[in-house]
DNA sequence: AGCACGCCGACT
DNA sequence: GTCGGCGTGCTC
């Protein structure tokens, strides 16, 4: 829409509006508010609003900068509407379709539009206003009313005018400002003024360039060969022609750099004006040539992929790209970016993590250069604006980025990929908006007419059944790229393998002997285990009574390094126990183990291997995670003990083994997101064995071995997967498949969350009310005790349950409660779009 | 988000 | 008696 359409969409009738003078606008304000505000736009202001731009507001007696969301000229019966103050923005900030956006998020995952404004919008052009406290010039010298402290502040005041609300802390020391400032105003002493201040600096750089009078190559090489002054001039001067040569622009740093001289220096030639110095606007971004260039030749099975999707694309609006790892899907997605760009289209690239983007990025930049920027929350406020305008006016084609970067302005994209579909990750849990930026993606899309690639080698399972009903496009790649195969999977045993104490074994013979083989040929190998600390629970011998936490009820892990007994649930740490709480007797045994104690047994068993152990316990801090993948793929380690943790980052080269020891903890006849969650966490596990010239191999050890899931990743087979489950669930009466959103109570009294929760539930077309299992443990008490014999009994109630009614036409799923946190979640199933 | 209001326990 | 904690409600 243009600019001149989008400020007046009545045009004709907003016009006569605009020269009687009333008008109004619906504001956006980045707060939870109940519903957007209306303000009045007075008639010399009228000239300048247009949709999307930020204006200045006064709600309370604080000022914001909102949103315009749409103007009218419906008079507001209920109240009186304010005026607005300013409008900041001479083009608007977004565009019709992100309000849109905002709209649709607000409603689906039922916050404000505020708070998506929130997530949205950088913070540096959010602007709220700042306390400035203005001296009355009537109230005169007489301060004999105040007391000290208010007499300190009056006297700086009289003095200075105006003092911020820093400064007057400052004077205080902190601790009670405001009451002195109350008293002030109170007595007349000042009055407070709020200022709306534009945090986003723009960086400025000096440029050098060659006076004009130069540019005439005689006169040059009069200059230069005259020169009887200082050396280090002529240096500077030779430096400048060396860099305007090749770059094209001359930096005051880069110059200096390079003669090696000092600012004095450089000022001597700027004095004698031969140089000329001028401060210009410079981007924080790193500028690269904007060319593009994809050369590399894709295999005959990528190259049909590719076509696939294309013609997926001509009838269908999102495609999910099913490849196994290894299987080269990020070279698609080069060539499929490729094509959008030659369109002149913007595209968005999706990873679910910020670490992934930093590894992603060089690849990328490799082939379209500048065209590309990275973008995610951890961008610093000046460098989020910067691209923000840059995706704005479609400068930047390519965005790679985390789930935050889909909330950008973007002017006409033509294709989204969300990479990893199935990750977690994509859904925000806390604060609001809780989206999942996978789902909010494929209806964005549909604003502009995109398309969306959802490309996984485990796909979720409701991604994947839309693409068996055909909803989607599926296209698959079976073949690892190049000479790679997958990796063969042994299952062994556990049943069969002895141990002294009736334990649960830790290695089996198998595993033992592959692990020496691979030490042997200079290969690493990983070993997986989905449990983190020393011993998974302790049980009294006597009576069997096993320690949990006071908050969770969940059982308490053993961590050894810490000495504690730790809640995986909430993070409680609690003193190990010497006596049962049940039958006072002191003999604990350890069940179980977990990635702390595997590492101790393989420093016994290996003792020549070099080991390490990556867990939530053993990378807290911000790079250890980097740190050890780095370390690991310089072949600085041999052996990686971890948990599910060890599936995210890039492909190691040289792992030819991965082990997973306890299989049967991963696995479940009944609840079906375990299952499809051990599905993905084998595969991705497995997928890490092997490259080019090795086939590499996974052991997995489970007891329950005729699981169905173990042979489908046995046979690499997810379509088997998908077939087991969808008839697992018809079984349970189980809708086939959910989107979550998520929805929290929270108070005080526990059980007043829950009742909340419960008055929603029950709000909810019966049809409709799907409970299952969940994987926390309090979950199981409620469902079970609570929710059947409570849940639909509750007496109806209120106005506000009906009103969450109307805005859910959907399924409650899960309901889970949590005792420390004390509220309650629901998480609802929806089909959106 | 802020900020005022009101309720309840702790204390000069 | 009041000070200050927190829960609740309201903002165009």
């Amino acid at each position: 829409m243009s600019a001149a359409a989008n400020k007046i969409n009545n045009s004709s009738d907003l016009f006569s509006q605009r020269q009687t003078g009333v008008l109004f606008a619906e504001i956006i304000i980045p707060l939870a508010l109940p519903q957007n505000y209306t303000w009045l736009i007075p008639f010399h202001l009228q000239s300048s609003v247009q949709t999307g731009s930020r204006v200045e507001v006064q709600l309370r007696n604080k000022k914001y900068a909102g949103i315009i969301k749409t103007l009218h000229t419906n008079k507001p019966a209920a109240f009186e509407p304010k005026e607005i103050l300013n409008v900041l923005d001479t083009e608007p900030l977004v565009y019709p379709r992100q309000l849109q956006l905002w709209q649709w998020v607000a409603s689906y995952y039922m916050c404000s539009e505020g708070e998506v404004m929130h997530a949205a919008v950088p913070s540096n052009l959010k602007l709220s206003s700042e306390s400035i406290l203005l001296w009355n010039e009537e109230h005169g010298l007489d301060f004999s009313d105040l007391n000290d402290e208010e007499y300190l502040v009056a006297e700086a005041l009289e003095l200075k005018k105006e003092l911020r609300l820093s400064e007057v802390q400052q004077i205080l020391d902190a601790s009670h400002v405001y009451p002195v400032i109350k008293k002030l105003i109170d007595k007349k002493v000042c009055y407070v003024w709020e200022e709306l201040k534009d945090k986003y600096k723009p960086k400025t750089e000096t440029y050098i360039a060659l006076n004009p009078i130069y540019f005439n190559e005689d006169k040059l090489a009069d200059l230069l060969n005259n020169w009887s002054k200082a050396p280090k001039q002529l240096e500077l001067m030779l430096a400048y022609l060396h860099i305007i040569k090749s770059e094209g622009e001359v930096t005051q740093t880069a110059l200096l750099k390079k003669a090696n001289a000092s600012s004095a220096q450089l000022k001597g030639l700027i004095d004698k004006n031969i140089l000329i110095a001028e401060k210009k606007d410079a981007s924080r971004l790193p500028m690269l040539p904007r060319n593009v260039s994809v050369e590399f030749v894709l295999s005959p099975a990528q190259e049909e992929a590719l076509q696939k999707i294309e013609q997926t694309f001509i009838d269908k609006q999102v495609c999910l790209l099913h490849g196994i790892t290894s299987s080269g899907k990020t070279q698609l997605y080069v060539k499929l970016i490729e094509q959008y760009i030659k369109q002149g289209r913007q595209v968005l690239y999706m990873l679910p993590e910020i670490a992934l983007t930093a590894q992603i990025i060089r690849r990328l930049q490799k082939h379209f250069g500048g065209n590309i920027a990275i973008y995610h929350s951890k961008f610093n406020p000046n460098e989020r604006v910067e691209i923000w305008n840059k995706v704005k006016h479609g400068e930047v084609k390519v965005v790679l980025g985390a789930r935050s970067a889909l909330l950008l302005p973007f002017k006409d994209p033509g294709l989204i990929i969300v990479d990893e579909e199935h990750d977690t990750s994509y859904k925000q849990h806390d604060p609001a908006p809780r989206y999942n930026a996978r789902d909010t993606a494929i209806y964005y899309a549909s604003l502009f007419k995109a398309k969306v690639l959802l490309g996984s080698a485990t796909p979720s399972m409701e991604t994947y059944h839309n693409a068996q009903n055909n909803k989607y496009g599926l296209v698959e790649l079976n073949e690892r790229f190049g000479e790679g195969k997958l990796p063969d999977i042994e299952i062994v045993d556990l049943k069969t393998v002895v141990t002294k104490d009736k334990s649960k074994p830790m290695f089996s013979l198998q595993m033992k002997t592959a692990i020496e083989a691979s030490l042997h040929e200079k290969k690493q190998v990983i070993i997986f285990q989905n449990r983190r600390g020393y011993t998974p629970y302790m049980i009294c011998s006597v009576c069997g009574w096993i320690p949990q936490c006071q908050h969770c009820d969940v059982t308490l892990t053993y961590h050894k390094s810490k000495n504690k007994l730790s809640c995986h649930y909430c993070g409680t740490n609690y003193p190990v126990l010497q006596t049962c709480a049940a039958c006072g007797s002191h003999n604990f045994i350890q069940k179980n183990f977990g990635t702390e104690k595997i590492e101790e047994a393989i420093v016994e068993e290996f003792p020549s291997a070099r080991v390490a152990r990556m867990d939530y316990d053993s990378v807290k801090g911000k790079h250890d995670h980097d740190n050890l993948i780095k370390i690991f793929e310089q072949q600085r380690l041999d052996i990686l003990v971890g948990t599910q943790m060890v599936v995210k980052g890039l492909d190691f080269e040289h792992v030819n083994l991965v082990g997973i020891l306890d299989a049967d903890a991963l696995l479940s006849f009944t609840d079906f997101r375990v299952n499809e969650r051990a599905y993905q966490l084998m595969e991705q596990v497995s997928g890490r064995a092997g490259r080019k010239d090795d086939k590499g191999k996974v052991i997995i050890q489970v007891t329950n071995t005729n699981h169905p899931v173990l042979k489908f990743v046995q046979a690499h087979d997810y379509k088997a997967l998908y077939d087991f489950e969808i008839d697992n669930r018809k079984l349970f009466f189980y809708p086939p498949f959910s989107r979550l959103i998520h929805i929290t109570f929270r108070h005080r009294e526990t059980h007043l969350a829950e009742e909340a929760a419960n008055l929603l539930v029950q709000g909810l077309p019966t049809l409709h009310k799907y409970i299952t299992g969940p994987a926390e443990p309090v979950v199981n008490r409620v469902r079970n005790q609570y929710l059947w014999d409570v849940l639909f009994k509750l007496p109806k109630d209120a106005h506000l349950i009906n009103q969450c009614k109307m805005q859910l036409q959907q399924q409650v799923v899960i309901i889970q409660s949590n005792k420390r946190y004390r509220s309650v979640d629901i998480i609802i199933d929806v089909d959106p779009v």
